[in-house]
DNA sequence: CGCATCGGGAGTATGC
DNA sequence: GGCATACTCCCGATGC
């Protein structure tokens, strides 16, 4: 099995995390208030946070999520969505075409990732935005706990993909979320420097239930299968498992390319 | 025992 | 239509 150590690809001897994650003190994680979250930065023009390295000691955190590891904060914002994306050497077509405006995902055959182009309807139900997908498998019934309370109206996630259009792919999705800081009691980096990363054990579900809506998936996502997706990586080399519960790690060419492109956003 | 992890393998959606 | 890719889904097994 492909396993990396924990100080793994990029990484210094370092591996202080606190037992249960920064999540512990927000175990319940309304998904609901992150999409709200989203909703609202995704609206802005401009990000809300300066973008800024990955590397080691941070910048102002985004997002204080654990007062016994100060190591773990931080995430930067930078910019919603890593809109542009570009394959780096290591994919198998690595066509580099000039820059297009912010708003596409650049497949490896040159095809936009038209990611911000996706269309949802903030009156509509997530059953109008996909042609062949329904979410009544999806127990989208999250009790509100915790955090603030937000208004029942809209789902802010582009849920279903648009037809025709090139998927976003599961370890763009987790650089984004990572990115996040409202996403940080789901997962959060161990080790930006290194891509180290790991899920919260009890946000993770809700995680892969955004991944799945993302998708427009019909059935929900579960962590399980998101985790096999994830195993998948470590065949292609994109993403390893790291020997600790929950942890991964982005190969060092996966991670410079991501950050490359969402510094470039 | 529960949870996390692993990997085989079939199925699905999409693009070329 | 065939093939490739990237998951998705299910399942049994294993380890802690």
């Amino acid at each position: 099995m492909a396993y990396v150590t924990e100080t793994g690809i990029g990484g210094t001897a370092r591996a202080p995390w606190a037992e249960g994650g920064p999540a512990c003190s927000s175990a319940e994680v309304d998904l609901e208030v992150i999409e709200e979250y989203l909703q609202e930065h995704s609206q802005e023009v401009q990000p809300a946070y300066a973008a800024d390295t990955l590397d080691g000691a941070t910048t102002q955190p985004a997002h204080t999520h654990s007062q016994q590891d100060p190591h773990i904060i931080e995430n930067s914002w930078l910019g919603q969505h890593a809109y542009e994306w570009y394959y780096g050497p290591h994919t198998p077509t690595d066509k580099y075409e000039e820059k297009v405006a912010h708003t596409t995902w650049r497949s490896p055959h040159g095809n936009h990732w038209d990611h911000c182009g996706y269309s949802y309807d903030v009156n509509s139900d997530s059953e109008s935005q996909s042609s062949g997908s329904h979410y009544q498998d999806s127990p989208y019934s999250v009790s509100p706990t915790n955090v603030k309370k937000g208004k029942n109206t809209c789902d802010p996630l582009p849920l279903a993909p648009l037809s025709g259009k090139r998927k976003e792919r599961l370890f763009q999705f987790l650089f984004e979320m990572l990115e996040t800081p409202s996403m940080q009691s789901c997962i959060w980096w161990v080790q930006s420097s290194a891509g180290t990363f790991q899920f919260s054990s009890q946000n993770k579900e809700r995680l892969a239930q955004l991944w799945g809506r993302r998708k427009g998936n019909r059935k929900t996502m579960t962590y399980q299968k998101m985790a096999r997706a994830l195993r998948n990586y470590s065949r292609t080399g994109e993403i390893y498992k790291v020997k600790r519960k929950l942890t991964y790690q982005f190969d060092r060419e996966t991670l410079k390319d991501l950050q490359g492109n969402s510094q470039a956003a």
